[in-house]
DNA sequence: CTGAAAGCGCTTACAG
DNA sequence: CTGAAAGCGCTTACAG
């Protein structure tokens, strides 16, 4: 077994200078093509790999994207993720993968990762970071390292790659509104939440303009998650006067709400129309098929990982901030369907 | 702002040597009281923070776990990733992801992620791996670094951690056979996966254990995907002699399946009784909700990097190799019940 | 308990 | 196009 070769050894076995090995290797265009080649050789002989902290000490990077997500355990980032990895491995950057509550709960700030050298640029999926956690961020000579996704900082302008949240919900609304529908609830997500609020103004919005009253009481606190689906649908079926469509802020929350209808004979679309937001990868095996509007997911991440490379390359000014938005689309399929009068 | 502080402005503010603030920072019972005190003072008042390349280069670690998966974007893995990084993350390691596709797109090999130091240890996820890309790693002297996770390599005895995969396919369909059934399809995961073998295999000791004759065409090839469900559905509906009850290999498997059968009217459970393997959190929202039998996700990441860092620790032989198998509960729902007529 | 000094394995001005 | 040499910022025997 060749116990860590090191570049020295490359240079005894290609009779160069160890200069001339890293030349050839990380700026090949820079040496002799016979020299090129016989450290090539060399270096497939000894089995050489360049020693990352070595050469991150160097040349003070690190070749690492922390990616920041505000729950790992969720679904919904895997695809995100993905995207990422699809432009960030073969341009040679590593992905670490980080959540705002073990941040902050170690008594670190985002900006440790560039302090230590652990990131030379971020993602960021939280937009309700801490602000200790975030603390230094904005003014910290690493900003233009910094690149909001899904969600986004409301009082700092980070480049940022969203999805048409606003559009997307207006639409959602109004193809309920197509179809005839006249009483219409929301399913918020979570309290404080940036998508939740552009979903939810623009719910209200897409009523305004068709000149349909909003009624309070069909306006339900949520989360994005699975069982504040079926919280409201409890509430929703208590009710003397029911909505006959309802707009949920997740496909999460929409599929745990026709679950919970259909348990008490609820008839989805008939009784109830029903239209989430995202096109999880299950919305279209749902049963029923989840009319939804889609998220391109992996789109997004590739587009945060590819704005964020191009910032660190061209050392952007940090005036000129990118907000990227993805288009979104809307996918009829089984959940939605006219009031049954 | 303060630029890029390092030991030295810390050791000038405090009054001591920088051999000292290292001692204080990483072995603090080393250092006297008063030393200590005066060190995290200046640590704060500097805001120090250890610069990770030179750290790892000294000391020729890098604190950071490297998580194989074969595909990034499949959401089982979101709760293990979770459960792993809920480990590590206490203990100052850093969670790096790739995927074996990458990897092996890259021309790379896992040992790399040793040699070049990106990574300590291992927790590999990917039973299938190619040779290519898990070359040297059985006779490599960080084999001791290694874990596999939910799957496993057939000729290499890895420590690993897995559900309890025959245990649980044979429960599954004993399940169906203690309500009655006795045509019992199986739709199978991808072909020359270990846990596809796993739990067919244990469809058929089932079966066999209860006198019920195997057939054949009631075994379907798949894929833990969406897309097999759906399929086999289909062609299921074509048979002439149908089973009354099948087991899928997932759950993604089984709600597809069971989507198709909605569309075609086929009643789940009453014309066919469904149970699928995982428990992933739309089992219970699905309609009708899942029977399957779960695995827990985030155990098993959390023992998985348990494992790795305590056989990091102490270095244990090569030889005592774990298996540590994870319980598995059936959950029964409404997709299962008895066979009518 | 503390300090001076070596050295981890690279890369990169500088000089030729 | 190439080499000699400095230095990135730490940690750790060694000595006291």
């Amino acid at each position: 077994m060749k116990k860590s070769v090191k570049i020295q050894d490359v240079a005894k076995v290609a009779g160069v200078s160890t200069a001339t090995i890293s030349r050839a290797l990380s700026n090949p265009s820079v040496v002799s093509k016979a020299t090129r080649e016989a450290v090539l050789e060399a270096v497939k002989v000894t089995g050489y790999r360049v020693n990352r902290a070595a050469r991150n000490l160097r040349t003070r990077k690190s070749n690492t994207i922390l990616v920041l997500l505000p729950d790992i355990g969720n679904p919904f980032f895997s695809q995100i993720l993905q995207g990422i990895q699809t432009v960030l491995s073969p341009r040679g950057f590593s992905m670490l993968i980080a959540e705002t509550g073990q941040i902050s709960a170690a008594g670190e700030h985002l900006i440790d990762y560039f302090d230590d050298g652990r990131a030379d640029g971020m993602i960021v999926f939280d937009g309700g970071l801490d602000r200790d956690v975030a603390r230094d961020l904005v003014e910290a000579p690493q900003r233009n390292q910094v690149v909001f996704a899904c969600e986004w900082l409301n009082n700092a302008d980070f480049p940022s790659v969203r999805s048409a949240n606003r559009r997307g919900a207006v639409e959602a609304v109004k193809h309920l509104i197509e179809l005839g529908h006249k009483k219409i609830a929301h399913i918020k997500g979570p309290e404080g939440n940036v998508l939740t609020d552009a979903r939810f103004e623009s719910y209200v919005k897409a009523l305004e303009e068709n000149d349909i009253p909003v009624r309070e009481e069909w306006i339900f606190a949520g989360d994005f998650d699975l069982n504040s689906g079926r919280d409201v649908a409890r509430k929703i079926m208590k009710m003397n006067e029911k909505p006959t469509a309802i707009f949920c802020a997740s496909d999460q929350i929409a599929c745990a709400l026709i679950s919970e209808f259909s348990k008490n004979n609820v008839k989805v679309p008939d009784e109830m129309a029903v239209i989430g937001f995202d096109d999880i990868e299950l919305a279209e095996h749902f049963v029923p098929a989840l009319t939804t509007m889609r998220q391109d997911r992996l789109g997004l991440g590739r587009q945060a990982a590819e704005i964020l490379l191009s910032r660190m390359m061209n050392d952007k000014a940090i005036s000129d901030s990118d907000v990227i938005v993805m288009d979104v689309d809307l996918v009829v399929r089984e959940s939605t369907a006219p009031p049954k009068n």
